[in-house]
DNA sequence: CCATTTCTCAAACAATCGCTTGAATGGATG
DNA sequence: CATCCATTCAAGCGATTGTTTGAGAAATGG
């Protein structure tokens, strides 16, 4: 009776269902077509976050901040919690990861003007060796490197690498002394698009300390299964 | 989008960088963010399809399907093929269908009335068993299962299922008395959003067989690593 | 050469989106 | 209770999007 009919003669209930339901899916694509609301996301990937702090780290309004959050919630790809007057941001569950991740990936592998985007933010990368998970992980089994953590301290106390130093981009050139000078360097941040590892990078290398990238961020990281060391439970995860 | 130059301007500072990497990555999201442009990719998930084969199966004229073709190029989504007069359009990566299955599982999993746009497109599902892909697995191994394939025998021949019977939705009534009685039918089609497998079980079922349906479609069967056949060479299957 | 098939482009429209501004909400605090 | 604050809402603008229509372009066959 209705097995494959596509034709106009019943102007089908069905294609305006399959319409809806492909719209359903569509508005979250949607969701994270904004430039500003991907980077919501980003952020969010780090930790949970109120209006206010999101609003600062894109450089957007607070209200044009709040708009997108609501724009992310309602397509389900974020949650809030009220905590006093503040209002808390999380993404409403790992598979955002999952599809940001995705999406990020399938950028940076086949728009081809990504490279030049990413090179216009952080800088020049070709000088910058990179290093991955697995051999990483090897290396601390053998302990000859020395891993820094080069995010806010709020977010090295939420989370960090297991034996990470935390080395806040502001006081990369104070603490560069103290880091042992016999031991290779891997610096990480928040991810690849993040240019706290970059940065300090390039200033060990203006003191002739040799460092490499880990090429995957903390989200990354923790979603591969990566272990992670979570400080003291007195400092709360944002500062705030 | 933002009103920040969009050709090869250099953004000028690390702000407008940003901006523009962003607006990068959600170029890739907006792509996929139109509920015609994400049905074209659940259908070239299946395999290449012309212009014209597109436009039939989404139900939109062929200048629309183009158009949409042409976005989903620009941002990467398609690579497209000239035969003769014909232009194939196909992913243009795995990590396309990637994306896709994470945003459509998201969808699933947070969007709260796609429920219901599912079954106003699908029909009450809650009479269908599922199989999943582990436990058919298993099955075919003991061999007390009938795996029939419900797609158009075109797609059949690209790639099915190991030892899977191929049933055209509009051979159901023919071909089932055909079916061994004794034991289980497990069908399966494009994926969970396809009608053709849902279509035969209810067919079936009012025949008095009961059959299972396969959760996984083809590209997410295939994905996982699960084993393909491909018919004689003569329909060609998607070129790759 | 012309005619046909198949696809793309251009113009146009209503609808929607992103951002700003200014006012309103709803808890917390005194 | 009044006051403060973080957040949200509402209105408005310019820009962008999805679709249609009709014309243009590329390969094929006579």
């Amino acid at each position: 009776m209705v097995p494959v009919d596509q034709e106009a003669d019943v102007p089908s209930t069905r294609r305006d269902a399959k319409n809806a339901l492909f719209d359903g899916f569509g508005r979250i694509a949607a969701a994270l077509g904004s430039g500003r609301r991907a980077e919501i996301v980003e952020v969010l990937a780090q930790g949970e976050r109120s209006v206010e702090q999101v609003a600062t780290e894109i450089d957007q309004s607070v209200a044009n901040t709040s708009h997108h959050l609501r724009t992310l919630a309602r397509a389900g790809l974020v949650a809030s919690r009220r905590e006093g007057t503040h209002v808390h941001y999380r993404l409403a569950s790992d598979k955002v990861l999952e599809v940001w991740l995705a999406v990020r990936g399938l950028a940076a592998e086949q728009l081809a003007e990504l490279d030049a985007l990413a090179d216009a933010y952080l800088g020049d990368r070709s000088q910058i060796d990179e290093i991955d998970r697995e051999e990483l992980l090897a290396r601390l089994e053998h302990g000859d490197v020395v891993v820094i953590d080069v995010r806010p301290t709020g977010e090295y106390a939420a989370g960090h690498l297991p034996g990470a130093i935390s080395v806040p981009p502001e006081e990369i050139d104070e603490l560069l002394d103290e880091l042992p000078a016999d031991r290779e360097i891997v610096a990480y941040c928040r991810g690849p698009y993040c240019v706290y590892a970059d940065d300090a990078i390039r200033r060990l290398a203006a003191h002739g300390r040799s460092a490499r990238r880990l090429r995957e961020g903390v989200p990354e990281w923790r979603r591969l299964g990566g272990p992670v060391e979570v400080s003291a439970p007195g400092p709360r995860p944002d500062g705030g």
